[in-house]
DNA sequence: TTATCCATGTAAGAAGTTACATGATTGA
DNA sequence: TCAATCATGTAACTTCTTACATGGATAA
């Protein structure tokens, strides 16, 4: 699964321009999909090329041809085979983690800040998604959507239940300078010769 | 961030080799980020070039020569900055949505089998989590990981107790390749002239 | 007057994966 | 006997993002 494959799943619900595509996916997949102009335009490209879609170009005033593409039968065929496929294990990356796992390196304000933040972006998440639940058409996009809402509660749950766990552990009165200098004081002080 | 912070950060708790920085990265990072060797050695060659790590090397017999890195001083800094610049958001993708936001389309044994194996997936990051928060040496670790564990079993809770939501419109006794084709019995007969 | 919406597309580059190349040792 | 562990590295490739190029209309 691909840019590909989310603008034959776009197109399969109605016919679109590229410009509705990146819409669409900011809206009810923005969870788990991202997709920019970049990836779009050439994805149509090839799936016109192949016959997956259609296009059809209308002239416009001032302003660039639009061109709305449909879905072919072959191509909701592809798309059906491309959902069927054996199913690759959700990626996550998280910088937040990646902060939140060396703690010990940062100062509290820092930390104390970014969990502030975090909450808040989860808790966004949760009302929007929880809204797109009641708004949806279809028990698919209400699903994911629930399923969303769900998983950003318990995040944000999660990091107000136990943020003191890090942020106890946190520097105090030190800023991130001394942290990097002097991390070797929490090691055995192994020697760094050959570091000028 | 990127790769080469996740070296700097894993050798920050210890010298490694490439190899050894490719399994702890599968372990205690493993749900929030992934590496392949064929990102870790040029990362390691690059931050060695710059200053940021050491390497030594030790012949070993019939096997490539084995390469100890230590992180520097100014590899800590540079860590450092790393973890204290702009934070991106998660980035998810998740094929398993994606199929799911189109279940409509799919055989209803198809959409069980997904979700008792999505169900099974998400318990066992559970149980693996829960583990890893007990035996973690630093709270970091231990909150990323319970991050991780509070976030999966709200996930599996989710598709349990509302996989009926999908369940229940997917399709009966209709293969995919009927789903594909008949597709537009569901929507208003839009003509597809053109189409060959 | 400033930002956002509409609307397309390309080119350069970042970032990472997969597959290849090599091969002994050890445990099931 | 088969798979996994140890151990490094490169090259080709895929995939996607960012920035650029263009620019009127409209709403705040």
């Amino acid at each position: 699964m691909n840019i590909r494959t989310l603008c034959l799943g776009i197109l399969s619900l109605g016919d679109a321009t590229g410009y509705e595509i990146k819409k669409t996916a900011e809206g009810p997949f923005s969870h788990f999909y991202r997709a920019s102009f970049g990836s779009i335009y050439p994805a149509l490209s090839r799936l016109t090329k192949e016959g997956l879609v259609l296009c059809t170009t209308t002239a416009q005033e001032r302003r660039p041809p639009k061109k709305v593409y449909r879905i072919t039968t072959a191509g909701r065929l592809a798309f059906v085979g491309d959902l069927t496929a054996p199913i690759e294990g959700d990626a996550v990356r998280s910088d937040f983690l990646m902060t939140m796992f060396f703690a010990h390196l940062l100062p509290a304000q820092h930390l104390a800040r970014l969990l502030d933040h975090r909450v808040a972006v989860y808790r966004e998440h949760v009302s929007r998604l929880h809204a797109a639940v009641t708004e949806a058409p279809t028990a698919g996009q209400r699903f994911v959507s629930g399923f969303g809402a769900a998983v950003y509660r318990a995040a944000a749950d999660f990091l107000e239940d136990n943020r003191h766990l890090v942020e106890r552990e946190a520097l105090i009165g030190a800023d991130a300078r001394a942290a990097a200098g002097g991390a070797s004081a929490a090691r055995p002080a192994l020697a760094e010769a050959g570091e000028s």
